[in-house]
DNA sequence: CCTCCACCGGAAAGCCGGGTCA
DNA sequence: TGACCCGGCTTTCCGGTGGAGG
């Protein structure tokens, strides 16, 4: 008895994920909790397909992680599948506008998809559009096109979509209908009118999840990710409670539920806790400041650079001039251009609200008025983004010298 | 109650790279 | 091709200000 325990032991602590890949966004489920009624209704518009007519145009609107391309995947496959069964010929293409992301690329994926040779490059584009066309129309067929983040797409000009909209009319055999889908509620903005009446035919809102609407997707995708009695019971709730915060957003949910999974894994613990849904919180956090701050130009991060050698030599909170002091001091070791001190303190607003910093207007009466600037962020991992901009090579160098020139200037003021 | 610090933050103009149009 | 425009970034200029210290 107690021999077998000690294998289960090691089994099960190495055991948390039985599929990770559940809980990833790119999964599609076999079902939706709590999307009946947008299913139904996208359903209802595209089975005019398997009737021989042409379904209307769909515009589907909802935030991020409201299941909107999970849903129409769904009932793509769907569809398809019953179109074998009736030998009806229906089709659906997806195609991402954020990665496919002009009008050219969209026209030549789709010849690609259809079977047709078109170079990712070089050919007029009313050429590609007649390969499609005619690729399309080679026989009797319903193609559902759907154009994820459609609104990227129209960014760069409409053409595309004025085309596909009224393919239609040049079509002998085959029907073409097109699902656009976007979070941007106010994109119709910038479309042609003509544009925007053909394609909103039909509308479907996906509404944000609320917190027991997220409990149940998470239990449902948890079932088939992890293994039995991995979760503690109040791991769900908790990630439902949190994504339902912000949003309602499924997916940051998922991350959630993942990445507390990868911890406990990593920790070699054989439950996930409420524990390791709170290091989870903290890692999403982390990596998405480090993100954010990799990407940030290369003035702001000297800046932020400033701050960090300020922190790292004691100092909690710090004044503009302060900061400017330093950032001043970093540029010219380095040979770059220093920015004016209004101009700074324009950048620091940025960095407040990108939540790198918090800083308040607060007066030291005699001693002036002045923004007080205090970090909020994890030092070493900013550091090392900052680092990895060639232009900063020189600051980790002399990195030594510089902290003590530092030190010297404010060293010796307030600590606390 | 007044002063005056050390900066805030609005306004406007300059600069620059990219795109458009004749 | 050059003239022109646009939008984003930056500088210049400057009036404004909460409150400790007098």
């Amino acid at each position: 008895m107690d021999e077998t325990n000690i294998f289960e032991n090691i089994l099960n602590s190495k055991k948390i994920f039985r599929n990770r890949d559940v809980l990833r966004h790119s999964y599609t489920p076999d079902y939706l909790p709590h999307r009946k009624s947008q299913i139904e209704a996208l359903a209802s518009i595209l089975v005019s397909a398997l009737k021989g007519e042409t379904p209307s145009n769909v515009l589907i609107y909802g935030k991020t992680g409201t299941g909107k391309t999970a849903t129409v995947r769904f009932v793509g496959k769907e569809l398809e599948k019953y179109s074998i069964r009736k030998n009806a010929r229906c089709y659906m293409h997806y195609l991402n506008c954020e990665i496919i992301d002009t009008q050219y690329r969209v026209l030549a994926t789709l010849a690609k998809v259809l079977g047709r040779n078109v170079p990712m490059t070089g050919w007029p584009t009313d050429q590609v559009y007649e390969e499609v066309r005619m690729a399309i129309d080679e026989r009797e067929q319903t193609i559902i096109i759907v154009l994820d983040e459609i609104d990227k797409l129209v960014k760069k000009g409409d053409d595309v979509l004025y085309s596909l909209s009224r393919i239609n009319s040049d079509l002998q055999r085959a029907k073409v209908s097109l699902i656009g889908i976007t979070n941007d509620l106010k994109f119709k903005n910038f479309l042609d009118p003509r544009v925007i009446s053909s394609l909103s035919e039909e509308e479907i809102i996906f509404p944000p999840y609320n917190a027991e609407q997220l409990q149940d997707i998470l239990a449902q995708r948890a079932e088939l990710a992890f293994y039995e009695n991995v979760l503690d019971d109040e791991v769900i709730p908790y990630c439902a409670a949190l994504a339902a915060q912000e949003h309602g957003d499924a997916r940051k949910a998922l991350d959630l539920l993942r990445v507390s999974g990868e911890i406990a894994e990593r920790d070699g613990d054989d439950t996930v806790t409420r524990e390791h849904v709170r290091k989870a919180v903290k890692k999403i956090e982390c990596d998405h400041v480090v993100e954010v701050v990799r990407t940030l130009p290369t003035q702001n991060k000297i800046l932020l650079y400033g701050m960090i050698l300020l922190s790292s030599i004691g100092r909690k909170k710090f004044t503009t001039g302060e900061v400017y002091t330093v950032y001043k001091s970093l540029c010219k070791r380095i040979g770059i251009d220093v920015l004016t001190q209004r101009r700074i303190s324009d950048l620091i607003s940025e960095l407040d609200m990108l939540g790198i910093l918090n800083s308040i207007v607060i007066s030291k009466g005699r001693y002036g008025r002045t923004r007080e600037i205090r970090l909020d962020i994890p030092v070493e991992p900013v550091k090392e983004a900052i680092l990895e901009d060639y232009r900063l090579q020189l600051l980790s160098k002399s990195e030594n010298i510089i902290k003590s020139t530092t030190l010297d200037l404010f060293g010796t003021g307030s600590v606390f």
